[in-house]
DNA sequence: ATTATATGAAACCTTTTGGTGTTATGTCAA
DNA sequence: TTGACATAACACCAAAAGGTTTCATATAAT
């Protein structure tokens, strides 16, 4: 059930505006692709590549239903990021002096530096 | 507060492998680029071209020391994240029944689909 | 059986992405 | 001032991403 060389993971997946909003869709009910598709302006063709990658992403599945498939979300999948970001939250919480110190102190040079990036 | 026209959002630079061992490395303390680039086997330029993008997402900010440029994390902007994530919770909270029951049914609840014409 | 519907899949195109190398600029140390 | 260091700012390139159109196949309905 999980292939294991999967071309896209969720970072990727969630990377695209429109995989997002195909999310967004999907959290209320599960729907079929021509459905999905009236919500964007762009080809059943390009959501039909959009889900694949959301799939194989494992953040949907679809199931055949008659002649339509139905995608709806994975909910599982949603906690790989939470891990990843719970990770971080080590930090701000255990060192959130020490990053406090090093982001409070950006004058080290007595001058604001303005960001001109 | 940094409200410019940004090309690149916090998905998309989250989305490379690389940029987010950049973002692990700076969890412990920040870091010049060439200290950073001695991590991955790829030019500096490269890594500067990440630090760049990590950097338009607010993820990671830099300040110019010496003739160094130090890079430290955003914490702030990872709550874009968890707030992106949170509102899936609703529905494995809230709706969690009605997406068991159309997962588990494979779609038999037949109340609202019609037919278009 | 025929036709309309829903999807799958391939070939193709353009823009973006992620890397390279080279050159220029600014800073520290003698 | 000179030389080493740290980075910035190009120009360039191959591959991937995101879209298109076209054609094929499976199911539903008449």
């Amino acid at each position: 059930m999980s292939s294991s060389a999967q071309k896209y993971d969720v970072f990727q997946a969630i990377a695209d505006p429109t995989r997002r909003e195909v999310l967004k869709l999907l959290a209320y009910k599960e729907l079929p692709i021509s459905e999905i598709t009236s919500h964007f302006p762009m080809s059943r063709t390009a959501i039909a590549k959009h889900l694949h990658i959301l799939s194989e992403a494992n953040l949907v599945s679809g199931q055949k239903v008659g002649r339509e498939k139905r995608y709806h979300l994975q909910p599982e999948t949603f906690q790989e990021l939470k891990d990843w970001l719970s990770y971080y939250d080590q930090f701000w919480n255990n060192k959130l002096s020490m990053l406090k110190y090093v982001v409070e102190n950006d004058g080290e040079d007595s001058r604001k530096n303005k960001e001109t990036d």
